[in-house]
DNA sequence: TTTTATATATAGATAAAACCTATATAATAG
DNA sequence: CTATTATATAGGTTTTATCTATATATAAAA
């Protein structure tokens, strides 16, 4: 039984002819004979009782169209549905972002994705790493915007960019006499660090050659916090490039400089399930944020 | 598209297996797959995220999938219903049935019909041929039980039996004292007769060779009434063999004989439309006919 | 009554599709 | 690194749908 087979009942049925109903379904007349009479064989009853010169319905074959009718009005929907899906935006797309990222990259790019593709639909969460991994491996989040993780082979990546370090100090600090920063200078430093379940802090702590272990300076759960503690002259801090903003200077009286060390960055990368069929979505996603990001990268270094 | 992928994609949303749903499908692996790859290719989405070790339903394969349910429920009740509607009495048969037979024949062969075949419903329409014939021709009876009729290629029929008339009149006519009675004795009687509406008329008036076109002795629509007009002395008329009833003898004092000529009778015919569907209906009716009414034929002539 | 026009059915060949077996590829577990 | 398990691919076979040509049947016209 077939889909097609319905869709010649019902052509027959509306043309009450043999011959137009095949113009209509586009086939010869002879082959919609044929598998209307195949459908009859199968289901047992005449649909149709025919003559060359009257074709009526029977009451059986009455019952059996107006169920067939039904049929093929919910397949033409799923197949509409299925036509309006390709469009790849017709499900938002779920981004998880780590928390030291979020709040800076997502208002570079959102509207500019949002203009160029207004269909487009992007939920944000906002989470650590291990979290997030979690939920992408159940399905719960399609895409991650983090930095280092481990290995997996059940994920696949998309290199972003790679965003520096910066070094903020209170006005007065003796790091305002340096030109350029080392990360050895860091060393007679208070350098006040993020908890342990972000991964800027082990990023920044290996940078710096300290034990991740130790608790000593974990005095904040956010970059805001962070800055605000120094701005109260508690230490210094190294920030990522995209956290930093013009009105430090000004208002909080803190300075910025860019540490000199090739490593003192960390690689933004888009990551998702190897099998995961919305691809397009994600490559589309990627490069919203790479016409955006190293751009105003870049303009932050000047600073 | 097929109704067959539908049952597929269910298979696999029901097993989390191409490889289990296959054997559940009576089919191979690579044939659930290879169907599967091309309805995703028609509907322009991947339905399932599927890798070696897990396999997971996409959302807009949720979606495809609770349509195809409704869709498969549907296209089962469709095919019980015809599985069902395979009985040929799944549908009651609409007889047509002239007056002057139905309510002695009928009686005879219904409720035989409706101890061999229990769930075999016929519904009568007594009528007289000519509007029995219009309601064949449209369709809105089956088939009828009818008498001579002119020929009409768009019709088949069945004979079932001849019907032999018998003379009725009063004790003390003069017919009374033949042995045997031939047409050429009924020129002196008052043979009484239906009107022309009825087929039984023109059979009678052709046999007694009076004029048809002859008002004259039409004073009666039904068979009933022409019997109380003979037990009421008016004059004989003829009776087809099933309408005989024993109890006129003794209750009305009317004596019946046989007509002595080969072509006293009637034919009685089973007509359906010579493309008509349920013929196995039909002929099973006929056969219930069959069984039942030579025999009482008989027994009737013997009277 | 024969012819013409129209409609459905049948026959035989061709094209399309679904299917199978064998094998490749991939990923996890031991 | 191998064994196990699951899905994908390749190539050939079978089945099904389709086409063209023609037959059959009926009603209308000549």
């Amino acid at each position: 039984m077939n889909i097609r087979d319905f869709k010649y009942i019902i052509a027959v049925a509306d043309y009450k002819s043999f011959y137009k109903a095949a113009m209509h379904c586009n086939v010869s007349q002879p082959t919609l004979s044929g598998q209307i009479k195949k459908l009859e064989d199968y289901l047992g009853n005449k649909i149709f009782e025919r003559t060359t010169k009257s074709l009526s319905i029977t009451p059986f074959g009455e019952e059996i169209i107006s169920k067939a009718r039904v049929i093929i009005q919910d397949v033409d929907a799923l197949t509409e549905f299925s036509f309006k899906s390709k469009n790849p935006w017709s499900l938002p797309l779920k981004v998880g972002i780590i928390p030291t990222l979020g709040p800076y990259l997502i208002p570079k790019f959102y509207l500019y994705l949002k203009k160029i593709i207004p269909e487009a639909k992007v939920i944000f969460d906002e989470n650590v790493t291990s979290i997030l991994l979690d939920k992408l491996s159940s399905g719960e989040l399609d895409v991650l915007l983090i930095s280092d993780m481990e290995k997996n082979s059940a994920f696949t990546s998309i290199d972003l960019f790679e965003e520096p370090f910066w070094v903020a100090f209170k006005r007065g600090n003796q790091l305002e006499h340096l030109n350029s920063v080392q990360p050895k200078d860091l060393a007679s430093q208070n350098v006040l660090l993020l908890n342990k379940t972000h991964c800027l802090r082990s990023q920044i702590s290996n940078l710096i050659s300290q034990q991740d272990e130790s608790d000593l300076n974990t005095i904040a759960s956010s970059l805001e916090t962070l800055i605000n503690l120094v701005a109260a002259g508690e230490g210094c801090t190294l920030v990522p490039a995209l956290a930093l903003q013009s009105a430090w200077t000004t208002d909080m009286g803190i300075l910025v400089r860019k540490l000199d060390d090739q490593s003192a960055n960390r690689k933004i990368r888009l990551v998702f399930r190897k099998n995961f069929t919305r691809t397009k979505q994600v490559h589309e996603l990627a490069k919203m944020i790479g016409y955006q990001s190293p751009n105003t990268v870049k303009i932050l270094m000047k600073n």
